[in-house]
Parts: structure tokens; C-alpha cells; sequence
DNA sequence: ATATTTTCTACCGACAATATCAGTATTTAGAGC
DNA sequence: CCACTAAATACTGATATAAGTAATAGAAAATAT
């Protein structure tokens, strides 16, 4: 049950639209007794004092929900108080496990507080009432609604009546009743068949049919499906992309029950097309090969061959003319259709990759949708192998061992899942203390955990705690918070797809499928189903909350804790024998982090060792794999990605104004979209070759370029006597707490490379695509992790475009370019690079022949796993006579020259800038690193030069690379200090340790000074973007925020956030609060984590800190996205990495000039003095606190005028209260009414005295620095007369006179924008080293 | 010890003159923060040199005092005396250190009470401590287990006669000669100590797979059925032995979280 | 209101300290009608 | 059935945990005076 003290609380609460209700009633006739009324009113609420039901009636949090961002959007900070998101869960899941009358009396709690949070009650009733009516009498439903309805708490809708008249229908009742008012054109038909999911598709044709009703009342969308009998012949094309069409799709719903169906027998006779199959045992195997997460990919795979529709198979072999065989029995023998793609006739190829979508919809399918399961067989499957073979085996096998878990936690799973769903009918009486808290702990998670089905449960649970080993920082095992919290977010993921798959099987039911033969009719009805589950996707809004998911976490991997078990062996102290036994795989445990407490599940070091020895480090979340097809396009904020699973386009950071925001712009994202799917539709595959090299090494076990040594264990240097001395101890410490840092890292990064290579192999000779979504700036990322071309150099080695393109002369001669780039020859102009390649074209032809025997080329270029693939690519192509025919497939990358700096020095117009970063035209590409060096150079001369000791021993030691990182972060708005350490690093070698610090304290200030004058106008503007941010995270909104605390003591909250959209319309909001976090009370421990939904004060300091770098990446996402759609256009391959753009060798000139054409396109606008007006919108009538002189004239009026109210408030004014009459007045003025208006106009308070001042004037930085200097001269003489011993002390000494200042409130005035620079990004166009 | 020039002027050149005749003060240019400077002070210069005595008595003729204003340092203080290094190297050496209330208070605390931590186990298991001197403070003399106050008999001053000193405290620490091993010792006191109010037959599970499957064959039932809190240093000892015995006992047992802290 | 102490120090991808105790708020049980 | 009290439970906030403070500088936020 809901705690009536929640409820209690939410009607206690007065909402702010309430309050302004009431203040707008103040009617007043003249504007001086206004004011008065007005005095009265404030000495009434006394703010600051405890006034029964005024202050203490509301909480931080209550306060702050339900708040506009700014009145400019429109947009909801939060959409709904947590209560009622709570609410909303927990009437979700009462639903979905047909609780009725828990369901119902949830709606009773919600009634009041939609109108309060204004939402729509009856949307609530009517989730209610669609999954009652199906179990329910007619007689049931009727009383029902009419018992809601009597109640006066409901109003039915077009979507009530669908609900009732679907139960009538399906019921064969007569429904003609509920019909009238739509028949009689009262109602509208087009929003009762607006709800075709709960018609389901067959009895939306019926009620059509049966009724005679017009066509176009069914949303577009269905009318094909509905009238496939009436129309066969519609000429009305159907433009088909590649959508799925579930599992559930009548021609398949066979398969749809099992993933253990007979192998498929071999199709044809021969095997003439030996190459195009790989036999993955015998072709280089991974000696993680038993890797069981790898295992449960092949197999969702494999298994889905047996699935194959043979009719598919005929299609393909019908189109292709020509018959392939890609199967055979051998259920480890895998197609690889890139080899047969490729071996294909270019005409032949469009209808082989035709069939091959359709086939791969189908697995695409059982990918999402199946995983789950296919881990359980394949468990199971290893098991009874090793079992009927009678193998010692059965405890090496790690498949075996999880098949043993599984069998023994799965009925514990059951049970508990049992267990809540009687959690009510329990006795509470009957129980003892533990089992009391235990019984009261399930009764709030138990709505969730019974939704689930036990295998599943089961499964996932095993899965997730092996992918987590070695997280968080600890070797062997996991911090219990992460967990705990992965589990749980698998579970519900996995809920949500099934909940999908689920909708959509009812939403066929009963549908006459027998008209589907028709290949045209089954596109439509495919159309229909995607369309449908769009609409589902975006209609799901509730999720599990955060401690629930705790709770059901830990009481999981409590139960798997509790059965996982592996055997042992130690040695005996005493005996010295070896003893055997069976210890828990898993166990509780703590460490401490500087006197912090952390909890940590460790995994038992018998079968951590196993995992690592096997090189069997985990399994993958099968949810987010690369995708077989085409991912579903985005078309909404929440609509794209994968199938069978909601994904957000924006990676929120558990902010609801985030969420706000992004809800409220959905339809106007096309070009975002649009930019986006461009990147989820270019196909990739993996280069096989680069693969072999690879596999082949990772056996070894030993390190190979970024690849660290595999570890057996971690030796310790001896442990030094007890009785060392403190220093030698702390030593030692700190030398094993490197090793052991080391140990992790090594030991994680080999599990990184491991995934890698595994879903490498998976998808070896697969075309499969990477669905992408924005991180909050609108940068594009691909969900699918671990293994994507935004990974390592390892990663992007072993990637290639599927598609191939004849690489042509200038194809050729950029693919030299780019091995030249990798190689590190980037700097040099583009015939340098390319004769770099020439010269050493010697070099490519032997490390492609036979890349391991022929290493030390290839292995010391920069990126050796790319140049190892380029190589590859360029040899085959010098090996055909004619290598400009060759059919390439390898990304070429150009990437912009320190893209940051390249936004910044085209907003800023710098012409210095904009040539050092290759904006403006010239010979040879330019390198900021080296400019930047330079000029450090230079002005080290002249200091050493003045007798400057650092700057002389300096000079001859800057390198490019002493400034490299400096410069590179100081678009992210590094701090001397953090600059300062970057340098140390880089002299560290160069000075002794002692002078090395020093040196890097004076370096770092003389970068600084360099970069400040190559990029003035950067940064100019850079410091523009940080003021704003400060200004606008230190301001308040009057009309909503924080009056009311700002007692006399209380500091005003500041609650507005820097919120900017992009040149794409992506309207984009600084996450950064104070992060408030709470324990949460679990089975294990307490958890500290921190409710998603609550909005707390903005964290200013970050939100200044991070305005620039993300204001420009926001930018250059743009830029990225433009380009993408762009090049799409002219048929390039695309992909990206934020600022590198790959495509064919051949198209590079092509791409090229697209992505300088659209950043000229993008900076064509003003886009600081766009960002500046938008600013001054949305921000408009803020406040910001602020200090003036107390002698200023205006200081004097604000002082004249606080005594004033002081004496008729009979009490201190607050800065409260005048934010109140403020408010007030602002009241007036936007009223409408000319009275009011009039009133509002001659109201005088203290920010209205402010409004014309000239602020920067009172609060300029000369006029304090004037103080300051003043005082600082006076602490100067008083030292004057200190001899030297007691300096130190005196120093320290608290300087008495301050400048006297008073603390304001002003209306927010953002600083003008600063001048721009004489730089034309036009001329942009002429540049070719722009990207390269 | 000052190994801060100018302040080692001062103290050499004005305070020095100016104490009294035959005061036995020795100003070093060292820094008392530095251990290794201790060994430069007692090895090569013998500036100090109290000799070793055996640990079955305190040192004779070596006494440490100080006041100590960072709590870490007297943990460290207390973990030199279970190692036997630095300054104890030369014997059970004394140690009066003037220390902050609130640490004498967890320091002293007793099996039992609410403030009883890991560094009360220290103390009690390295070192007989007594509390010499504690200022009329409500609160800390509240947090002074009465026991502790009856037993010891501190002198008990009014806070206002000595303006700095009201925050401190006076304890004696008189060092033990033990065998234990440190790192083990350590590892069973902070996982038990981790949950400190959980019994026994669920908190020694903190200490390895299934550890209490272990224990519960070893240990008397009653010691079971006890909080980590509530035991003595004395059965910590015993702990300690019995998960010495155990042949499944984790390898390391000093782990730590690792910050991957990226270049 | 002013002075001293503490914190923090590069963006994003990628979030995570916990046990215990005291004191208060809220709920429940129980006795009585 | 209700109003009531006492006991039980739930919730909140504070505090300890580990254990050198220090390679540097300077501003802003937090806390103390």
C-alpha cells in the first residue's frame, strides 16, 4: 500500500500556482496604497518567522518539483513529483500482474493529485480499465466506469470507449450502444480509432467492417493493413526500408516457441564455394574460445540458422539465380556472407543483400529478443556433453559449472517470485524479528520482482555478476553498489523488451493472416507493426524506481551468493596438507578508500583465476550487440536503436530537466535524426585478416602492443621486517599499491581486448551496423559497446565497410595518406605523406604477405593495428595490375587539426589562429602544437635573455610535446594547476625531480600566455561563455524560486541551469547539481545512490567550469551531424569519431568539401550573438545577487529604501521580501492589463532601481580592483616596520578594512558579446588541410 | 626539530638565548615530520642515543611526549608501537602525548560501549594506556566509559586554566611486547570491526568465502553469538589464531580499490 | 557581516561509501466502550 | 466502531571509518567567529 503519509504530505502542499493565484487577487486602486496592501500582505506571510502552514508546509524537494525551467520553454524542470512517478510504477506493475484491487486503490490516491500535478486522471484509469476489461464480465466493466464515473472523479474519453467496446467485441456482446455519439457525430470516430492498440488489428477491421465506417477514420498508418481485402490491387506504393516484422509475425510464429529446434540439414550437395565458408574452429581459434558469453552470441546466432525459414533460403538462392550453400551441419560452421558477398558479380550483389536483410530481420529478431535464453541452453547443452562423455572436465568447464548454478538458484528464484506474489495474504503475526524485516522489505519490491520469470531472472543474474568482475577498481570482484544496480537495470531492460514483444503478439491476435502470401500485403502488414511499435515505445513513461532496484538486486545476488559454489584447495597451516573442498564462488566483503567504506562482492580467487586463465573474462550484455540490420531509424526522442527496446537518443545523466527538455523538442529534431540514422545505416564488417594477426598473438598470453601481458598472478615485492622503519613500510605500500593498480588495469584492459576480439568473432563475416545516440551535448556515440569503431586502435583495425568502392588514383593516393597518418606523418603536406608510403611501398608488400614474420614495420606506426589493416588494403590493390580498379573497403579517416580550437577560432575570427588550425587557406597543413612551442620559445629567449634563471634553463627544452596536452586541454579550460602537472610529467625526465616542479610552474604560465595571444578571440569569447554560465547558475527565478526561503539566514537557491539549443535545434542542458545521495537499505548492505528524479541547486562552479568545452562540442556535434547527412546524400559511406570523418578512400575529396561546405554553413550565422539573444530570452526576468559600492548613488537609494521598509515592516527586510515585491511588480506589468500595467510602472522597489543602472560600472572590475589596490598599499606600509622573524606572522594576519559593499538583487544582464576577429570562414573553402 | 630556515634562525639566534640557564633543550635543522630524519638523528649525528632495552619492562630512560594535534599521527604513533619500529624500535618506549578529546575517546574506549572501534583494539591489544589528564568537558567526560574514569582516576581540570589545552587530552601509553602477525591481525580486526554490531556468525563471513563454516567448528558457541564490538582484545587474538589455522583464508590480504586515474 | 578554513583544480563517453546510533515522526496494537 | 495511549517501527541526520598534511597556487565555497 501506498503510505497515506506520502499522500498526506502531497495534499498538504500548497502548489506555487496556488500561491499565485492568491497574490494575484491583490487588488489595489492607487500605486502607494498597493504598496501598502503590499506590506501588509508581507508582514502577513512573515517571511523568515514560523507562521503555522506557511514555511514549514513545504520540503527542499516539494518546493523545487513540478517547476518551469524557464517561462521562455515551457518546458518542466520535472515532469511530475516523484510521488506520483512512484505512483505511476507501482500502478504499471499492479496491472501487469492483474492486482485489481491494489490497482484500484492506487487510482484513489492519484485522483487528487492529478489536479494537482496536472495530469490527466483518466489516461491512469484507462491503463486500469485495458487490462481489466479482458478478464472481466460486461456487467463487471460497465459498473466499474460507472462507479467511477458517479463518483464525479471521472470523465471518460474516446479511448474508455475503445477499451469497452473491444471487451464487447471480443465478448461478442453488442457495442453498438457505446457507438452512438460517434455515429451521431457528437464525437469524433477518428479518436476512438485512434487507439488501435487496444482494438488489436483484427477488431479495428471488424468495428470498420461491421459498421461501414469511412476509411480515413483509422490512422494512416493501418488503412493498407485494414483493407487488404478490399483493395488488393492499391497502387499506392509502399515505401519499405528494412523493418522488422517480430517473431510474432504469423509466417513465423512457429519459431517463435523455441531456440532448440533440429538442425537444418544441408541444403544442397556441393560445397563449391569453399572460401566463402568459415569454419571458425579451424580457422584461427581464440583460445578463449569457451568463453561463454562468446558462446551465447555465436549460439543466438547459430541458433537462429536452424530457424531459417526454408522458404527465405529459396528466396535467396531464387534471386541469386545461382545456388549457394552457406549452411552445413556442422552447427560450429558459420556463413561468412562478406566472403560470398564479395565474391559476387557487382550486379548480383543488390538481390544477395536483399535476401540477406530478410534473412537477418529474422535473426535481428532472436538477437533481442532470445539471448536471454539461448545463454541457459547453451549452459545446459555444455553440460550434457561433458556429462555424457563422462569428462573429469565438468569443473573446468565454466558452462557446466553455470549450468549447476542455474539449476540450483532457478528454483530459489521461483520461490522467492512466489513468495511476493502471496507477499499479502502473509500472517505478520506469525513472524520473528528477521523474518518480520525481511517479509517487509519484499512487500516493497515484490509488485516487481513477480512480473519476471524465474529462467530469466536466473540467467541474467549469473550473467551480469561474471560481466562485472573486476570492476570498479577492485582485481577480483566488484563494488556491491554497481552490482546491484547492473543486475537490476538488465532485469528491467529485459522486462521492457518482453513487455514490447508482448503488445505487439496481442495486437496480432486473431488477425487474419491468410492474405499475407501477398509479398505486397506483407510489407504493409510489417509497415503496420513497426508503426505500432513506435507508438507503445513512446508511450512507455514509468520506470522502476531506484531503490527498488536496489533491493531486487541484492536480493538476487544474495540468492546466487548463496548457491554459486566452486571447488577449492588450500593448504592446511598446521598439517601442511592439502586440503580440498567447496567454498561460495562469492562473497561479501569490505575496503576502505581514505577511511571510506566500501562494500565488495568478491568473486573466490579459485574462480577469478579460472576466468582470467581461460582468458574467459565475462559475458557480454546481449541487449546491446551490433545489430544485424538496420537499426529502426529515430524518429523520436525515445523512438530508435534496437527493436525491442526503448532507447533514448540523449545518454541522460539522471537529470529530469534533461529529460524535459528533450521530450518537449522530440518533433523538431529531423536534422538531428536524420544525421544520426546516416551513422546506424552504414554497414560494417570485420576484417578477417587483421582478425588472424590478432587471435594469433592474443594466444601468446603476451603483451603486444596495447595489449598488456596476461598476468597469472600478482607477485608482491618481499615484505620488508615489521620492525623497518615508518619510511620503508610506507615504501612499500605505495610500491604495491602501484603493482596491485597496475595489476587491475592490465588485467581489465585484456578483459576489454577480450570482448573485443570475441564479438569480433562473432560477427566475423557479418554485415552488421552500429546504432548510435547523443551523449547530452549532441555528440554521437554507439550504444553497442566494447567493440565499435569508436573504440582503440584495436577495435577500429578491425573494422571495414562493408560496402566496397573502386578506389580510383585519388582513392589511392589518400589511402597512402592516411597509412602516412597513421604512421604519425601527419604534419607533413599530403605529397610528403604520400611519398612516405612510396618509399616504403617495399615494406607494405611484405608486412601484408605475412604480417607476424614481418612486424617491426607495421608495429611502430602510431596506430599499428590500423596501419596493419591499411597495409593490407594498399597491397591488395598494387597487386592487381591495374591497382586503381581495386575494390576497397577500408575507412579512410580526416580529422580536424584540434577541432575545438577550429570552432573557436571561426566564432572568434581570429586570423592567427584560424591559419595555425589549417580554417585559413595554406601550403602546408600547419600544426598548433609546434606553433604554440614556437612561441613559448620565443618569449623564453627574451626572459633568459633579461637574466630569467628558469626561462635559460628552459629554452632549449620545449618541445612540441612539453605543450601538446596543455594546448589540447586548454579548450577544456584546464587550470594552471592542472596544466602545471601535465608539464611536470613531460619535464620529469628532463630536470630533477626538485627543479622539475619549479620549472613547470613558470612553463605552464608562459603557455598560458602564448595561447591567450595566438587565440584572442577565442578566448575572449571563451571567458564570455564562462561569465555567462556563472551569471546565469547564480541567478534566480523570482516568479517561482527560492523567495520563500530566503529568510533573514537562508542564502536564495539557485536553480536555473545553463540551457542553450544547437544550430540543429538540440536543445541542450548542463546537468551539473549538487549531487544529493541517500542509503538505501538492501538484503547485502545499505546502498548510496541518489534519486534521479530530484532537482537540487545548480552546482555553479561546474556549470562555468564546463560551459565552453560544451558549447563548442555542441558544435562540433553539429558539424559532424550535418556532415553526415550531407555526404549520405551523395551516396559516401559515413562514419565518425566526434571530430575524425571516415569514408572510402575514393570519396575522401568528396567528403571533404561536404564537411568544410557545412562548417562554413554552420559558422555562416553569428552563432555567439545567437546563443547571446537566446540567452537573453529565456533568462529574461531573472535575477542575479550581486555586490555595489555602498557609496554608489543607487547603494544609497537601495539603503534610504530598505530603512523604509524596515519601519513599515516593523521588522529587518529581507532580500525575501523584496524578491516578493519584485515579483509583485513584475506581476503588474506582464498582466495584460493597462491598469495594472500602469500600477506595475510606478511601483518602485530595489531591483527596479537597479533596471536602468549601468551595472558593469558598479560592479566593474576597476572599481574593485581601486579598493583593492588601496588596501593593498596599506597592508604593505603595516609590514613595512616587521623584521624578519616574525613575517611570517604577521602575513597571516587578517587584513581589517574591507571594501563596503551590499548585497543586491539586479535583474540578470548578460555581457555583451565580445568583437570578432577579421577572419572570414569562407575562406575556409580553399583550405585543404582543414581535416586531413 | 625545525627544518623551516627562517624559523630555525629565529628559534637559534632569539628564543634559544633567551631560556633559561642549563635548560636541556637541542635545536635540530630537521623536520619532525619526517621519519627518516629521526634515524639521521639518532644514528649518524647520536645526538640521541637512549640505547636498546628488552621488551620485557618500559625503557628506562626514554620518554616521548608531545601534543599531537592530527589524529592520523597518533594512529601512527600506535601502529609503530604494534611494529616495534621508528622511536620504539629502542625498547618499550613511553609515549605522553596530549591528544584531541575526541581521539582519547575512541582510543580508550572500552569492549562494549558504543565508541568502541578498531583503534580501541589497537590500543588495547600494543599498549596499557592510561588516561593521565582530561579537561571538565560535558561531552567528552560523557563519552569516557565510567570504568575508564573510576580505573584510571584522570585529573579532571577546568578547561579555562589552560585556554589551549581545554580540546586535550593527557594519555600515557605504555607499549606490549607481542608476536602477531600485523598484516593478518589487521585484515580479521578491520573486516570484523566492518560491522561491528552484526554477530559473529554473520560478520566473520567479511573475512573469506564461507569463513564462518570455518569458525563455527573452532570457536566456543557463546564467543559465536557475540558482537564484534563487544570483544576484547584478548578474543581478537584468538580470532586471529583460528583464521591462521584456516587453509582457505584469502591470499592477499591487503587489497585495495583501485582508482584508474587515466593520463 | 566578516574572517578563516577547506576545497578543488579538463569536457565527454561512464555514477555511486557504509554501519550504527540517537532522536523524532509515524504507525500499529491494544484495551476499553 | 471510534478515540485514545503506549509501544513499535520507520525515518533522518550525524558520526566514525583510515591514518602522515604538505611537490605547487589561487580562487571560491563553506564554515567559524
Amino acid at each position: 500500500m501506498l503510505s497515506t503519509v506520502a499522500r498526506k504530505r502531497i495534499l498538504n502542499r500548497r502548489s506555487p500556482a496556488v500561491l499565485v493565484q492568491a497574490f494575484k487577487r491583490t487588488n489595489v486602486s492607487s500605486a502607494s496604497s498597493l504598496q501598502n496592501n503590499l506590506i501588509e500582505e508581507l508582514k502577513h506571510i512573515s517571511l523568515g518567522s514560523k507562521t503555522p502552514g506557511r514555511i514549514n508546509v513545504k520540503s527542499d524537494e516539494e518546493v523545487h518539483a513540478n517547476k518551469w525551467s524557464t517561462p521562455y520553454d515551457g518546458v518542466f524542470r520535472q515532469s511530475h513529483s516523484k510521488e506520483v512517478m512512484r505512483l505511476w510504477s507501482l500502478l504499471d506493475v499492479c496491472l501487469d500482474s492483474s492486482q485489481f484491487e491494489r490497482a484500484e486503490s492506487i487510482l484513489t490516491t492519484l485522483h487528487p493529485l492529478s489536479i494537482e500535478d496536472n495530469f490527466s486522471f483518466v489516461d491512469d484509469f484507462n491503463k486500469y480499465l485495458n487490462k481489466f476489461a479482458p478478464l472481466a464480465s460486461p456487467t463487471e466493466i460497465e459498473a466499474v466506469v460507472a462507479n467511477w464515473r458517479s463518483s464525479g472523479k471521472l470523465q471518460t474519453n474516446a479511448r474508455t470507449d475503445a477499451i469497452i467496446i473491444n471487451a464487447l467485441m471480443t465478448k461478442n456482446n453488442p457495442y453498438e450502444k457505446y457507438l452512438l455519439p460517434y455515429l451521431s457525430g457528437r464525437a469524433d470516430f477518428r479518436s476512438l480509432l485512434r487507439n488501435v492498440d487496444v482494438f488489436g488489428l483484427q477488431n479495428l477491421k471488424l468495428i470498420v467492417e461491421q459498421n461501414n465506417l469511412d476509411i480515413k477514420f483509422v490512422p494512416a498508418a493501418y488503412r493498407d493493413l485494414i483493407t487488404i481485402d478490399n483493395n488488393v490491387e492499391d497502387t499506392n506504393e509502399v515505401t519499405h526500408e528494412t523493418n522488422i516484422s517480430s517473431s510474432s509475425s504469423p509466417t513465423t510464429t512457429s519459431t517463435t516457441t523455441t531456440t532448440t529446434s533440429p538442425l537444418l540439414e544441408p541444403l544442397m550437395g556441393s560445397a563449391d564455394y569453399e572460401p566463402a565458408v568459415l569454419n571458425k574452429q579451424n580457422a584461427e581459434e581464440l583460445k578463449s574460445v569457451d568463453t561463454f558469453g562468446m558462446k551465447v552470441i555465436r549460439h543466438t546466432l547459430l541458433s537462429l540458422e536452424p530457424d531459417l525459414n526454408s522458404k527465405l533460403l529459396e528466396k535467396f538462392n531464387e534471386k541469386l539465380e545461382e545456388k549457394l550453400e552457406f549452411f552445413t551441419n556442422d552447427s560450429e560452421t558459420q556463413a561468412n556472407f562478406f566472403e560470398v558477398y564479395k565474391s559476387l558479380p557487382l550486379d548480383k550483389r543488390d538481390l544477395f543483400e536483399e535476401a540477406l536483410n530478410e534473412f537477418n530481420v529474422e535473426r535481428q529478431t532472436a538477437l533481442e529478443n532470445k539471448s536471454i535464453e539461448a545463454a541457459q541452453e547453451k549452459w545446459k547443452h555444455e553440460y550434457e556433453e561433458i556429462k555424457k562423455r563422462g569428462d573429469l572436465g565438468m569443473s573446468k568447464s565454466l558452462n557446466a559449472r553455470l549450468w549447476g548454478w542455474f539449476e540450483q538458484m532457478m528454483p530459489l528464484v521461483r520461490d522467492e517470485i512466489e513468495r511476493c506474489k502471496n507477499v499479502d495474504d502473509i500472517q505478520i503475526k506469525t513472524l520473528k524479528n528477521e523474518a518480520f524485516a525481511q517479509h517487509s522489505e519484499r512487500k516493497k519490491y515484490a509488485p516487481y520482482l513477480r512480473l519476471l520469470d524465474p529462467k530469466k531472472v536466473t540467467v541474467i543474474t549469473i550473467l551480469e555478476m561474471l560481466k562485472n568482475n573486476s570492476t570498479g577498481g577492485i582485481s577480483e570482484g566488484m563494488r556491491t553498489a554497481r552490482a546491484v544496480l547492473s543486475v537490476s537495470k538488465a532485469l528491467e531492460l529485459e522486462f521492457r523488451s518482453e513487455q514490447i514483444l508482448n503488445t505487439e503478439k496481442n495486437f496480432v491476435k486473431n488477425f487474419d493472416n491468410s492474405k499475407l502470401s501477398n509479398p505486397k500485403n506483407l510489407k504493409k502488414y510489417s509497415m503496420s507493426l513497426s508503426n505500432f511499435k513506435n507508438d507503445v515505445i513512446s508511450d512507455m513513461k514509468v520506470y522502476w524506481p531506484q531503490d527498488i532496484k536496489v533491493k531486487i538486486g541484492s536480493v538476487l545476488i544474495s540468492i546466487l551468493m548463496h548457491v554459486a559454489k566452486v571447488e577449492v584447495s588450500g593448504v592446511d597451516p598446521s598439517t601442511k596438507q592439502l586440503v580440498r573442498g567447496e567454498a561460495p564462488a562469492f562473497y561479501h566483503s569490505f575496503q576502505y578508500h581514505n577511511g571510506a567504506k566500501i562494500g565488495i562482492l568478491k568473486i573466490h580467487k579459485v574462480l577469478s583465476s579460472q576466468l582470467s586463465a581461460d582468458k574467459l573474462v565475462g559475458a557480454v550484455q546481449p541487449q546491446s550487440l551490433p545489430m544485424l540490420i538496420q537499426p529502426r531509424p529515430w524518429t523520436s526522442w525515445n523512438n530508435g536503436a534496437y527493436y525491442y527496446s526503448q532507447n533514448q537518443i540523449i545518454r541522460l545523466r539522471d537529470s529530469p530537466e534533461q529529460l524535459a527538455y528533450i521530450k518537449a523538442s522530440s518533433d523538431k529534431l529531423d536534422k538531428v535524426y536524420d544525421g544520426l540514422n546516416v551513422l546506424g545505416n552504414t554497414a560494417w564488417t570485420v576484417n578477417e585478416r587483421v582478425f588472424k594477426v590478432m587471435s594469433k598473438i592474443w594466444n601468446t598470453g603476451d603483451e603486444f602492443l596495447d595489449i598488456p601481458k596476461a598476468h597469472e598472478s600478482l607477485e608482491l615485492p618481499e615484505v620488508p621486517p615489521r620492525s623497518s622503519d615508518p619510511s620503508v613500510l610506507n615504501e612499500w605500500k605505495i610500491k604495491v599499491k602501484a603493482l596491485q593498480d597496475k595489476y587491475a588495469t592490465d588485467r581489465s584492459t585484456r578483459c576489454d581486448a577480450n570482448y573485443k576480439l570475441e564479438i569480433a568473432r562473432a560477427f566475423l563475416g557479418e554485415k552488421f551496423y552500429f546504432p548510435h545516440n547523443l551523449d547530452f551535448r549532441g555528440r554521437a556515440y554507439p550504444i553497442s559497446p566494447n567493440f565499435n569503431h569508436m573504440g582503440s586502435d584495436l577495435s577500429r583495425g578491425l573494422l571495414l565497410f562493408w560496402k566496397g568502392k573502386e578506389i580510383g588514383e585519388e582513392g589511392l593516393r589518400w589511402l597512402k595518406i592516411h597509412l602516412a597518418n597513421l604512421f604519425g606523418i601527419d604534419k607533413a603536406p599530403l605529397n610528403e605523406r604520400e611519398a612516405f608510403v612510396n618509399d616504403n611501398i617495399e615494406l607494405v608488400k611484405r608486412a601484408a604477405e605475412d604480417p607476424m614474420a614481418n612486424q617491426e614495420w607495421w608495429t611502430k606506426a602510431d596506430k599499428p593495428w590500423q596501419a596493419l589493416a591499411t597495409i593490407i588494403d594498399l597491397a591488395d590493390a598494387l597487386k592487381l595490375p591495374d591497382p586503381t580498379k581495386h575494390i576497397s573497403h577500408q575507412p579512410v579517416h580526416q580529422d580536424g587539426t584540434c577541432n575545438g580550437l577550429q570552432h573557436y577560432a571561426a566564432l572568434g575570427g581570429d586570423v592567427e589562429g584560424a591559419t595555425q588550425v589549417n580554417l585559413a587557406p595554406s601550403d602546408k597543413p600547419q600544426d598548433v602544437y609546434t606553433h604554440v612551442a614556437k612561441l613559448v620559445r620565443a618569449k623564453l629567449e627574451e626572459a633568459a635573455a633579461n637574466g630569467d634563471e628558469n626561462a635559460r634553463m628552459l629554452k632549449d627544452n620545449i618541445k612540441r610535446k612539453v605543450v601538446k596536452q596543455t594546448v589540447m586541454t586548454n579548450v577544456y579550460g584546464v587550470t594552471q594547476v592542472g596544466a602545471t602537472n601535465q608539464i611536470h610529467k613531460q619535464l620529469q625526465n628532463v630536470f630533477s625531480e626538485d627543479q622539475s616542479y619549479k620549472l613547470s610552474v613558470y612553463l605552464t604560465k608562459v603557455v598560458f600566455a602564448s595561447m591567450r595571444e595566438l587565440f584572442e578571440g577565442a578566448h575572449l569569447i571563451q571567458d564570455w561563455l564562462a561569465i555567462c554560465a556563472k551569471m546565469i547558475s547564480k541567478s534566480v527565478r523570482i516568479d517561482i524560486d527560492s523567495y520563500e526561503e530566503m529568510g533573514p539566514k537562508k542564502k536564495p537557491s539557485f536553480m536555473a541551469s545553463v540551457i542553450w539549443t544547437t544550430p540543429l535545434d538540440l536543445p541542450i542542458v548542463q546537468p551539473y547539481r549538487a549531487i544529493v545521495k541517500k542509503q538505501i537499505q538492501t538484503n547485502l548492505q545499505t546502498v548510496f545512490i541518489q534519486d534521479p528524479y530530484e532537482l537540487h541547486q545548480v552546482d555553479a562552479r561546474k556549470q562555468m567550469a564546463a560551459f565552453p568545452p560544451n558549447f563548442i562540442h555542441s558544435l562540433d556535434a553539429s558539424h559532424m551531424l550535418l556532415s553526415a547527412s550531407s555526404c549520405s546524400k551523395k551516396g559516401l559511406e559515413f562514419a565518425a569519431v566526434h571530430d575524425s570523418y571516415w569514408t572510402h578512400a575514393c570519396d575522401v575529396g568528396e567528403m571533404s568539401e561536404s564537411l568544410r561546405e557545412t562548417f562554413i554553413e554552420l559558422h555562416q550565422v553569428d552563432l555567439i550573438a545567437r546563443l547571446k539573444d537566446e540567452f537573453d530570452e529565456r533568462y529574461k526576468g531573472f535575477l542575479q545577487l550581486i555586490e555595489i559600492p555602498y557609496k554608489s548613488e543607487v547603494g544609497k537609494k537601495i539603503l534610504a529604501m530598505r530603512k523604509e521598509l524596515t519601519s513599515q515592516l516593523g521588522r529587518p527586510v529581507t532580500l525575501g521580501d523584496e524578491v516578493y515585491l519584485e515579483r509583485q511588480r513584475q506581476l503588474l506589468l506582464n498582466s495584460g492589463d493597462e491598469n495594472k500595467i500602469a500600477k506595475g510602472e510606478s511601483m518602485v522597489t530595489t531591483v527596479s532601481l537597479l533596471e536602468n543602472e549601468d551595472l558593469k560600472d558598479l560592479t566593474s572590475a576597476q572599481a574593485m580592483k581601486s579598493m583593492k589596490n588601496s588596501l593593498a598599499e596599506e597592508l604593505e606600509e603595516s609590514l613595512e616596520n616587521t623584521n624578519e622573524y616574525e613575517e611570517e606572522e604577521e602575513l597571516k594576519k587578517p587584513v581589517k578594512k574591507s571594501a563596503q559593499k551590499l548585497k543586491v538583487f539586479a535583474p540578470l544582464r548578460l555581457p555583451d558579446i565580445p568583437p570578432k576577429g577579421d577572419f572570414d570562414v569562407n575562406d575556409l573553402r580553399n583550405s585543404k588541410y582543414f581535416f586531413s | 626539530m625545525e627544518d623551516r630556515k627562517a624559523y630555525y634562525n629565529y628559534l637559534h639566534d632569539i628564543y634559544f638565548p633567551q631560556l633559561p640557564e642549563g635548560h636541556n633543550f637541542d635545536l635540530q635543522l630537521k623536520n619532525p615530520y619526517t621519519w627518516t630524519d629521526y634515524i639521521h638523528l639518532t644514528d649518524g649525528t647520536r645526538v640521541l642515543d637512549p640505547g636498546y632495552q628488552t621488551r620485557d619492562k618500559l625503557h628506562s630512560n626514554f620518554l616521548f611526549t608531545g601534543l599531537i594535534h592530527n589524529e592520523a599521527l597518533v594512529m601512527q604513533f600506535l601502529s609503530c608501537m604494534a611494529n616495534q619500529n621508528w622511536l620504539q624500535r629502542f625498547g618499550n618506549v613511553k609515549m605522553l602525548l596530549w591528544i584531541p578529546n575526541s581521539s582519547a575517546v575512541k582510543i580508550m574506549a572500552r569492549p562494549d560501549t558504543r565508541e568502541r572501534a578498531k583503534c580501541s583494539v589497537v590500543r588495547e591489544t600494543f599498549c596499557d594506556a592510561k588516561l593521565i589528564a582530561t579537561p571538565d568537558d560535558e561531552k567528552s567526560l560523557k563519552s569516557f566509559n565510567n570504568n575508564l574514569l573510576s580505573n584510571d582516576d584522570p585529573i579532571i581540570f577546568n578547561p579555562k586554566s589552560f585556554s589551549k589545552a581545554s580540546k586535550y587530552t593527557l594519555i600515557e601509553f605504555n607499549p606490549k611486547d607481542h608476536d602477531l602477525d600485523a598484516f593478518a591481525w589487521d585484515y580479521v580486526v578491520k573486516q570484523l570491526m566492518a560491522s561491528r554490531n552484526t554477530p559473529l556468525d554473520k560478520s566473520l563471513n567479511h573475512l573469506g568465502p564461507a569463513a564462518a563454516d570455518f569458525f563455527v567448528t573452532k570457536i566456543p558457541l557463546n564467543l559465536l553469538g557475540k558482537v564484534p564490538k563487544n570483544l576484547t582484545s584478548e578474543e581478537f587474538k584468538f580470532l586471529l589464531e583460528v583464521f591462521q589455522s584456516w587453509p582457505f583464508k584469502p591470499d592477499s590480504l591487503l587489497e585495495t580499490v583501485s582508482f584508474g586515474k587515466e593520463m
